[in-house]
DNA sequence: CTGAAAGCGCTAACAG
DNA sequence: CTGTTAGCGCTTTCAG
């Protein structure tokens, strides 16, 4: 592979004008079109490590998920691989696949590749690591905060998001809603089941402990919860479930027992993807801003790597109910409205 | 941060002894342990670029996929980074979203990484700069191949795979089956395709034209064929999408037109994901091995990569059908039988 | 506007 | 077993 001293060798001119041509700097018109054909000629490249050593800068973010496979992270990055892209930075996207292990494992590996930043989507629960490596490398969370730790972080509006999906089944006349949580360490779990007592609280209506289960974002817990909460003696008229993944097992026991949505139970659920569309009937769901989460992430890690100012930002996006057929209008409307 | 060089001073050794210990060279105890502590107290990490700069080696792999947020290609990913994790490779995902122009530009700019090695899953249809790419760079293609082209590839049996989902079909009697395929530019889409013909030829069976339809794997003409499908005065008892997502348009149609599955018709489809499980009845689908795809085709590139042997291997996984709920017995099974 | 020279942090002979 | 030396390909003063 040639090199820019074959290039300035082919063009009868010096490897730093030849460099300072490549850095937008000003050549004169001759030795540039001597220089550009030598390029051409020798399908010259630009050496990124190499440039990288020199400049200290590797032109190169990251983004760390929890999980390849997860919609949510997916989309984010997708957007997020768009402005880095136009921005000229190369994109890296790794997994740590749940585990805190492996995150601290790649975080290591970055500081070693010199990345310029890094987007975050944590799966660990101290900041220690992170706290020491934004001393050394802009740092900007997405979705998943930290304890204690002041950080740029981009999330979205989860109460408010709960608030309307359980308003929508409270406005419907429901009293009986059963709630599928996320754990309560992640503080989308916390935030989206606090939404859902703040809507109890405005509408002035009294909460059942019995119906209020705890997952972990996952399938399985989904499906558990909901054979849980169609157990209880009271059995609710609808349910809200806070994520994709329980909203898959949720589904797959109604199925098991033949529980049909919307006439034997009302039926809403944070995140909205295909599923959500294609199930007879559409569901009602929550929808998250994905896409622009990660460009609004991309862009403040932008900024940050260029005046590396002290002052963090948090920025909310803002959820939107998507009204769809899973919820029926409770017959005995008038009894407590 | 600390260089090699810090280490060395501080260890009272020197840069290449450092360097040695760090790539398994011998070193005497005692100096180990100085440059271990030192190594500790420095905080010291080895400067990828350096060393890359040096070794012309990045130890680093990329896969570039048509879209992040395709489950299919979201899962092969998942096997390849874990393969090369485990080789002490970093691994960078990378997508072209569905833009031949884009995928180019990432191969640039791969060449310009000195990337180790390629898995691709490409959205062009020359071959013409993968070939010259592979001249310096070991590439292994997964899923999509390139014509005239001979590389290392590796892909999923999918001939096999639409033979015993329309099989399946046949065996409860339905003779009236349409299908959706994919574009037929695509292998996949043609192999998928030939499947179906390949069932009706070794049953005797003969084909209706109008019952087969071709759509492009996205949503949207998933649900456009089934529109068509239902349109035709032969009206199918069975339909056979070729993948994923026009499954998914598919079932929008369906449940607007409020036929059931499998009471109205029977449903089998390629692609297997939580769809299948969670729909109500649950789908029966092809399963395609897709973190095995990954795993396989990393395993193909590392190796590549250390003999870069000229000869190239085409390597099939093998698919699944999964039985479920979708296809309903036809009553007159004994008609044709 | 251009070139010579130094050096980024690391590794790989080679000589000790 | 260890240290010296010479770059890898690039950018960046600084002098011309």
């Amino acid at each position: 592979m040639a090199t820019i001293k074959d290039v300035a060798r082919v063009a009868n001119t010096s490897p730093a004008t030849v460099s300072r041509l490549l850095n937008g700097g000003r050549v004169k018109k001759a030795t540039e079109t001597a220089i550009r054909k030598a390029i051409q000629e020798l399908d010259y490249r630009v050496h990124t490590m190499a440039r990288g050593l020199k400049t200290k800068k590797s032109y190169t973010v990251a983004y760390i998920v929890p999980d390849l496979t997860n919609m949510f992270f997916a989309q984010i990055a997708k957007g997020a691989q768009e402005i880095f892209h136009q921005a000229g930075y190369s994109f890296m996207l790794l997994s740590a696949d749940n585990n805190p292990e492996r995150e601290e494992e790649i975080l290591r590996f970055l500081l070693s590749k010199k990345v310029d930043g890094i987007l975050l989507s944590s799966v660990t629960t101290s900041s220690q690591q992170v706290k020491e490596i934004m001393e050394n490398i802009p740092v900007v969370l997405i979705d998943r905060v930290l304890p204690n730790l002041e950080a740029d972080t981009v999330l979205v509006d989860n109460v408010n998001g709960a608030y309307l999906a359980t308003e929508a089944l409270i406005a419907e006349g429901h009293r009986k809603i059963g709630i599928i949580c996320g754990p309560q360490e992640l503080l989308t779990g916390r935030e989206r089941y606090r939404g859902y007592i703040r809507a109890f609280e405005d509408y002035g209506l009294p909460m059942n402990e019995s119906l209020i289960k705890f997952g972990d974002f996952e399938i399985s817990s989904g499906y558990a919860q909901m054979c849980e909460l169609l157990k209880q003696p009271e059995r609710p008229t609808a349910v809200f479930v806070c994520n994709y993944y329980m909203c898959l097992g949720a589904i797959i026991a109604l199925n098991e027992k033949n529980i049909k949505i919307p006439e034997d139970l009302s039926f809403v659920s944070f995140d909205d993807y295909e599923l959500s569309q294609v199930y007879n009937p559409p569901l009602t769901a929550v929808e998250q801003p994905m896409v622009e989460i990660g460009e609004e992430a991309s862009q403040i890690l932008l900024k940050r790597m260029a005046d590396n100012s002290k002052e963090k930002c948090v920025k909310r996006l803002k959820t939107n109910l998507i009204k769809r057929g899973s919820i029926k209008t409770v017959d005995s409307f008038q009894l407590n409205g």
